[in-house]
DNA sequence: CACTACAAGAATCAGTCCAT
DNA sequence: ATGGACTGATTCTTGTAGTG
């Protein structure tokens, strides 16, 4: 991860009105463009992508399992404003530090209510900031959890463990416990797209996850 | 242009844990 | 004992860069 240096801001220009929380906004702006910047305009384009592998074909619709592997949304390049509506509601929580984590759509292991978990593949995370340090090292431990705050698309709150697994040789947050009835209190579907940004909230991890 | 190779990550499933 | 929730390894599909 390249960390934000103050040669990052000598071309930001400050206003002095500004809030903490202001400050904060322009930060990840910063982190979101310098990370586009280090993307090459053909990475931009199949960044994540290499090559492909032969397989013997067989038809997983055959077993009755879904088709997989749709379009990858395509990240925009500065973070997106969170909904007024939410703003308000991480505000009457106390929360700041709001950092843009994902947007995603959802897969059917995403709401198959036996999986009971939102995947988060690490490389589409926009940034990794929302977590502290000692966090991030926390989640390296073989079964640790991070307790976090989930505000719903509906404005409930909702106790949430965080995770970090390693799929395969792909390390991806997975958000679980409570999932199932997120999903169900929220009508989310495969091919929903959310958005989940995170905030502090006296110092807890809080996500908001907006339904698009 | 056609083909190959690879990485990403979605989907599955067996095993484990835990509450009832 | 049973069933639901959770875990995480494995399987396998897909997009695209590389090569001829």
């Amino acid at each position: 991860m390249d960390f934000l240096c103050s040669d990052d801001f000598k071309n930001t220009k400050v206003d002095p009105q500004w809030t903490g929380f202001d400050y904060l906004l322009k930060a990840v702006e910063v982190d979101q463009e310098k990370a586009a910047k280090k993307r090459s305009p053909i990475d931009n384009a199949g960044e994540s992508m290499g090559k492909k592998r032969e397989r013997p074909r067989r038809s997983r619709e055959e077993h009755g399992r879904k088709k997989r592997r749709a379009t990858v949304l395509v990240p925009p390049c500065s973070p997106p404003l969170l909904p007024q509506s939410f703003m308000q509601r991480v505000e009457e929580m106390g929360g700041g530090n709001l950092v843009f984590v994902i947007e995603k759509k959802l897969f059917f292991s995403d709401v198959n209510p036996q999986a009971s978990r939102l995947s988060i593949p690490f490389s589409q995370v926009q940034s990794h900031v929302f977590l502290t340090e000692s966090e991030a090292q926390h989640l390296e431990g073989k079964n640790n959890t991070i307790t976090a705050l989930l505000l719903e698309p509906s404005m409930v709150k909702t106790e949430v463990n965080f995770r970090k697994w390693m799929m395969g040789k792909s390390p991806m947050y997975v958000i679980k416990t409570a999932w199932n009835s997120i999903v169900k209190n929220n009508g989310l579907k495969d091919t929903t797209v959310v958005r989940l940004w995170s905030f502090r909230a006296d110092s807890t991890l809080c996500f908001a996850l907006q339904r698009l």
